[in-house]
DNA sequence: TCCTTGTTGAGAATGAGTCGCAACTACAGC
DNA sequence: GCTGTAGTTGCGACTCATTCTCAACAAGGA
């Protein structure tokens, strides 16, 4: 039996129901080529899960590809978007954050006013409330955003040992 | 008995409680002065109950006053929110919303996506459903947004009538 | 009425995101 | 493998809501 090479990320790469097989999918269904660049957007979010602007994003993408270009970025980003592989968070007129939904349950997100962090939540419950509030008015619903602002758990107990501290 | 003089909008102008006496508070509290322009502001958004871009109050502020700058109209609408008399509604990147809150109850947002209409609906039970989700978080909200996107009752009726004329 | 200090308007600046275009390249068909 | 077509890239200019700057102005307390 000759050795077997392995790869870093088997499941990832270019199995049938793996994240870049699905975008090479998604790129052939609407006419659209596989490019370098694609490939390493794709991957670099895949390693790096999270909540990234742009520009972070970039900032990271560029270590891999130095040269890659905001607005092919922001391209990729939005096939991405279109193909369900990463789902854009707007808070408030704050530049957008980019999340990958590849393997993900759906959640939505709490925002710590304190220190930005970005906590995700299920709402499998708000479901049903949408649902019958929609059912109420005639309207059809598509998405919905949900977002709590405040203080994080973090950020409190740091709040109370600096009142305690004094 | 003398006949009584009518004001056109009597809880509005400059009663102990209407939204004019609060606006004067907050800028006393705050060492801010009460201007015409921020009088016109004020009074027009309470003329035109409902969801308008920044470009849009501009348009109908200048008609009682004709020069009144857009910087002007963004700085007076920023009290305006932190005396909590207008709200600021920010769907993904479009132009922000701005509505009045003066004697409304509180609320969220479905949005059309056929036709932009924003339509307002209560959310007792979702208050309950945050609060519980915070707890398990140990986040503490001071906020929150709700939105929920799709197509409305009109929307949906017009498209209906379409699709049985073919 | 005076004086301090906040306010205004005009236009420049900001900054995330988008667009136009010439050079480039994926990939289907040979 | 080679070719040609049509999609893709990087660059830099552009957009556009919103914010900032600053000199002239004005509210309102003394």
């Amino acid at each position: 039996m000759p050795p077997v090479k392995i790869r870093s990320r088997p499941e990832a790469k270019g199995d049938p129901a793996g994240p870049l097989a699905l975008f090479e999918e998604y790129l052939r269904a609407h006419n659209l080529r596989m490019t370098p660049e694609r490939r390493v957007v794709l991957e670099t979010l895949l390693d790096h899960r999270g909540h990234f602007r742009a520009e972070e994003i970039l900032r990271l993408v560029r270590k891999r590809s130095r040269h890659l270009s905001r607005a092919t970025l922001y391209r990729t980003l939005e096939h991405l978007r279109c193909a369900g592989l990463v789902r854009t968070l707007q808070f408030g007129r704050n530049p957008a954050l980019f999340e990958t939904t590849y393997g993900r349950e759906q959640h939505d997100h709490m925002l710590c006013e304190k220190c930005g962090a970005v906590i995700e939540f299920e709402n499998k419950e708000f479901e049903r409330l949408q649902n019958r509030i929609c059912e109420r008015h005639g309207f059809l619903p598509t998405g919905h955003v949900i977002q709590i602002f405040g203080i994080c758990d973090a950020c409190r107990r740091r709040q109370k040992q600096e009142t305690r501290s004094r």
